[in-house]
DNA sequence: GTGAAAGCGCTAACAT
DNA sequence: ATGTTAGCGCTTTCAC
């Protein structure tokens, strides 16, 4: 059996298709008590429902956002999908995601097919990779870069955190447990939320006249990346305390000195930067800066909203909040 | 500027627009090459892309999936979330992710909207809660089951792991270990994958003679479970070894294990299940049972495929493979 | 308050 | 090999 179309209701009720799609609308035009009895009874009788696909097609709104992501099976980009989705659907929207697996290449790819299914909006999480930031303007749909800022050359509002205060609002944070010697582990991008944190901490350590030489870069690459961790605490250039750039870095390195028998916070102060629910979970529990996500996520659909509406929004800078637990020597 | 539309193609070309449909869609009907080149020479100069709203539409395929998972945050749901996602981008098809927050009612209404948005087919991964299965048989979409099996009632096929042979293969390598006492850590629902697994434990044991009274049942808050299960490590019940039914909860074991002072394997065994990455990424490294996500995924969209094709599919049961690492004593 | 009709951008059957 | 045309199911203007 066919599924019912608006033409089927309008017989059954009895009247014509525009006064269906009136009732259905609630506008733009009134419907008399009576006759919206009639039609919500045909509605109920036949079972139907409206096929949006043919109302995205005529009016120009579709109810989908598309939300692309790095990689959307990494905690903190988990988290902000699962938020945005959440975010979307109290709006009214759906969310069709794509993964870019952190390549400009396939961002864009996604982002094309995107906006050929007519999306609303478009949300942005670039790759934190070298190469040239493929602006996406041709693509004719509204972009809302989150996490981070615009490629420069773009018009786009973004929403991100504050990444370099709240870099150096961990590092204070350690700085104010005592310790002196403070490494940073961080990513290899010279810039994006990563490097902006880690400047944080250069900030912080040259205010608080320590050095600024413990530094360690690492890649994407989760073995590797535990590899140089190890390589550095088991070196005389151990630090006492190290803030991370990510929770993913940070969590490594609770599980490398488990490995290595070094004791947080005792042997080692680590703290880390997302605000992540890894972070809570893990033993000893991760002290962490954020914001959020649900927050993130509204801000970043209201952000779609009002480029909608044309009123050219606003950078949202969301300010960044300490949790502190155990592994930085609280509680 | 208005988006280029098929029609302007035409024009520019000199052609009809029923020309430009056909070296779009490389058919239905031949080109000449001359004519080809000229349509796509008009396509490049307009930028013009294709709006897949109308095609949808006009034929009966959006290249659009519906996903529904619980929490797509959950390190299980996030990775086949990822592996869906890529599975279908690799066919040409987005993903539409929902959350039903492991409520019936929020799963339905996802799956209204989905289908309402006329996907090609909905990926359902029910939650694991009592209550009236609401089979969606009035959806009119070709639905498929991952992870859990479909409600009774309906006809529609599932993608499973084999969670009884799973959960005597994870049962029988502590056995294997030589450990006497092994204790169950599972879940409160009464039936679906996670009770599946701790079948396969209870029949393991009986195989084995050993007593099969030493189970814990948690539920989904992360919070109580970690108090549940540090009552259990802090009572005389104490098992040697935990079978986990979930990595999710053999993780949570990890951390009380270590938050009591208790090493693993040394003095707890662990093993778990779901094959996730965050097992690799403990300490100690968690052994676990599972199947590969990517393949989970592609037989997923597959079957949905088939469905498409009236070619009813049958049920497709995956079997479930050891990664055998440290929490079990293993290395 | 309700109906008729145009048209969103596309596919594909039917003409030529 | 290419052009013409009828819709897909809906929203909304315009007439009544």
């Amino acid at each position: 059996m066919q599924r019912a179309t608006r033409d089927d209701v309008a017989r059954l009720a009895g009247t014509s298709p525009a006064v269906v799609s009136y009732v259905l609308n609630n506008g733009p035009r009134p419907v008399a008590p009576a006759t919206r009895a009639r039609v919500e009874q045909a509605i109920a009788e036949l079972g139907y429902r409206p096929n949006l696909v043919a109302r995205a097609l005529r009016s120009t709104r579709s109810n989908v956002l598309g939300l692309v992501v790095p990689d959307s099976s990494e905690g903190y980009f988990t988290q902000l999908t699962h938020a945005v989705e959440r975010a979307a659907f109290a709006r009214g929207s759906l969310v069709l995601l794509g993964n870019s697996a952190f390549s400009r290449e396939q961002e864009l790819r996604y982002a094309e097919s995107l906006a050929n299914m007519r999306v609303d909006g478009l949300l942005l999480v670039r790759a934190e990779i070298a190469g040239a930031a493929a602006t996406h303007s041709t693509l004719d749909v509204p972009v809302v870069y989150l996490h981070h800022r615009a490629p420069s050359g773009s018009a786009a509002p973004s929403v991100v955190l504050d990444n370099k205060a709240g870099g150096r609002l961990t590092t204070e944070h350690l700085l104010g447990h005592g310790y002196r010697e403070i490494g940073c582990l961080t990513g290899t991008a010279r810039s994006g939320p990563v490097a902006d944190r880690a400047r944080g901490w250069t900030e912080a350590m040259r205010a608080a006249k320590r050095s600024t030489g413990n530094v360690v870069r690492t890649g994407l690459d989760r073995h590797a990346a535990r590899a140089d961790i190890r390589r550095w605490l088991q070196s005389p250039e151990r630090p006492r305390a190290i803030m991370a750039t990510a929770d993913g870095l940070a969590l490594d390195t609770l599980t490398v000195a488990a490995e290595l028998g070094l004791s947080v916070p005792k042997d080692l102060a680590v703290i880390g930067f997302g605000g992540t629910d890894a972070a809570a979970h893990s033993w000893p529990a991760l002290s962490t800066a954020g914001h959020s996500f649900d927050d993130f996520a509204d801000a970043a659909v209201s952000t779609l909203d009002e480029l909608r509406e044309n009123t050219q929004p606003e950078d949202r800078v969301l300010d960044v909040h300490l949790t502190a637990r155990a592994s930085c020597g609280c509680e």
